[in-house]
DNA sequence: TAGGATAGCAAACGTCATTG
DNA sequence: CAATGACGTTTGCTATCCTA
């Protein structure tokens, strides 16, 4: 993924009411849309150094979008979560992942066979639901970062799809460059952990792959290990 | 009646499918 | 082909219901 223009930077001052951020950019301070409700561990703090986007869309109420944060440890974060779909979207397409490269027909929001909701993309016999990776703590890539019934019943909704004998995939996205190790936040979540740990004895893939995030261009980094908690 | 629990909604935006 | 609707994204506020 390119931007061109390329993103510009600011200071982050808050980010509050779910969607919104205030960032400082020289002397004014704008406010923003910020794509992601989640808890933002870590890539949310005052001060940090973070890059926006900007709209030409005139529906928009805000113009500017946040797209990544600078932690204070360093390390580039994407807030965007819809970015993520994008991301894999391009992999997909370009067949940068190994495992499905022999699909092109890739779809996106696909209906969950035989339930309500949808799956993030699917190609003939595959369902491939994406989940966005920002939280780094202690050293460790973990996913939730809340307790999210939502993401449970995607789980389960793909361990049915395996069991019908489709391929079903939890695709990790993970743009993050202090990540190279992933695994499930037990403790956020157990009932999540569970429904992982069973969904990959039914059969469901679980793929992690990092992407490199600047100001310019996004792009894909490696695979990276992803291991269920002990 | 005060308090807790819970369901529903709204916030800004993107994407796809359907409708006119 | 443009407009509209449904759905997804998470959280916190508010209205409503139940219980002590």
């Amino acid at each position: 993924m390119r931007f061109d223009p390329a993103l510009r930077e600011g200071i982050l001052l808050r980010r509050y009411k779910r969607f919104l951020a205030d960032v400082k950019v020289g002397k004014h301070v704008l406010t923003m849309h910020c794509a992601n409700t989640g808890a933002m561990h870590g890539c949310a703090e005052e001060g940090s150094r973070v890059w926006y986007s900007t709209s030409k869309n005139p529906n928009r109420k805000l113009s500017s979008s946040l797209e990544f944060v600078q932690t204070l440890q360093g390390y580039e974060v994407c807030v965007n979560t819809a970015r993520a779909n994008q991301l894999v979207h391009e992999a997909l397409l370009s067949k940068q992942i190994r495992q499905v490269a022999n699909h092109s027909d890739w779809s996106r929001e696909v209906s969950i066979p035989g339930e309500r909701g949808r799956f993030d993309f699917g190609s003939d016999n595959v369902m491939l639901e994406v989940k966005m990776v920002s939280w780094l703590r202690k050293g460790i890539g973990v996913f939730p970062d809340a307790e999210s019934v939502r993401a449970t019943r995607h789980v389960q909704a793909l361990e049915q799809c395996a069991k019908r004998g489709l391929r079903a995939i939890l695709f990790f996205c993970v743009p993050h460059s202090g990540i190279d190790y992933l695994t499930i936040a037990k403790d956020i979540d157990p009932s999540y952990e569970v429904a992982v740990r069973e969904a990959m004895s039914s059969g469901v893939e679980v793929l992690a792959f990092r992407w490199n995030i600047s100001p310019r261009d996004w792009k894909l980094d490696s695979e990276i290990p992803f291991q269920l908690p002990n």
